[in-house]
DNA sequence: ACACTGTCTCGACGTCTGTCGAATCAGAGA
DNA sequence: TCTCTGATTCGACAGACGTCGAGACAGTGT
């Protein structure tokens, strides 16, 4: 269901260890970029925080003063960034974390010892 | 020096352990923004990673393929999401990484044991 | 087959963003 | 004080983004 891009950057030296090369940048900014809108953080939240992995739309929804189509916007932008993904069950459609980017992030953001 | 904005948030449950708050989202998703542009990602990197936790604008202007004017820019934007520090001495201007940001913002997208 | 509900796509809109060239500001040195 | 160099600000422009309403699509149930 998804148009899933971006990121199989075999992986990541903390930013701060040194200079990220520009194709890995041009390859984890996209996800940070999806992160960087409060709309879509809190969604992001919800999601991987969400009981049993995964969350409805329609619990999504209703959690923010937005329309349907713009809360489907920012989950496709999510996707697209390769945070997430989507699964349709019958009417719903149930979205789940994938924490392995997560933590690639994660990791390219932990700074060493010391500094 | 600098309109330092942002992010004084306590501190972060990873984003998987429990809903963000919306006044969360809102301190912290600026500095994922600030992140989320190649060459920002790219400069953040360079500062990070620089010998003595410093580094001259001079020798990141001539890093990228772009005019002085735009890398001023971009570092001013790191800047305003509270990434990091800038100090002229002399002639030149010195950038260094805003450790405790960085960590936090790590510290948001680790994903618990398991999940 | 039909209607109903949940979700997504499309088109439009105003705003924000990345980029540049030109102009300005800040120190150093003569 | 004048000039030179490094860095920033200003103004402009094209393109991207967040939001919405209207419409289309997908399944369910009758």
């Amino acid at each position: 269901m998804s148009k899933q891009a971006a990121v199989d950057v075999s992986c990541c030296p903390p930013l701060a260890e040194r200079r990220l090369p520009t194709e890995a940048a041009a390859a984890l900014s996209p996800a940070f970029k999806a992160l960087g809108d409060p709309v879509r953080l809190q969604l992001m939240s919800m999601i991987a925080s969400a009981e049993g992995g995964e969350i409805c739309v329609c619990d999504l929804t209703p959690a923010f003063d937005l329309t349907g189509p713009t809360i489907s916007h920012h989950l496709r932008t999510l996707r697209a960034a390769g945070l997430v993904d989507a699964e349709r069950r019958g009417t719903w459609v149930y979205y789940r974390a994938r924490p392995a980017i997560l933590r690639q992030l994660a990791a390219l953001l932990t700074v060493p010892q010391g500094r």
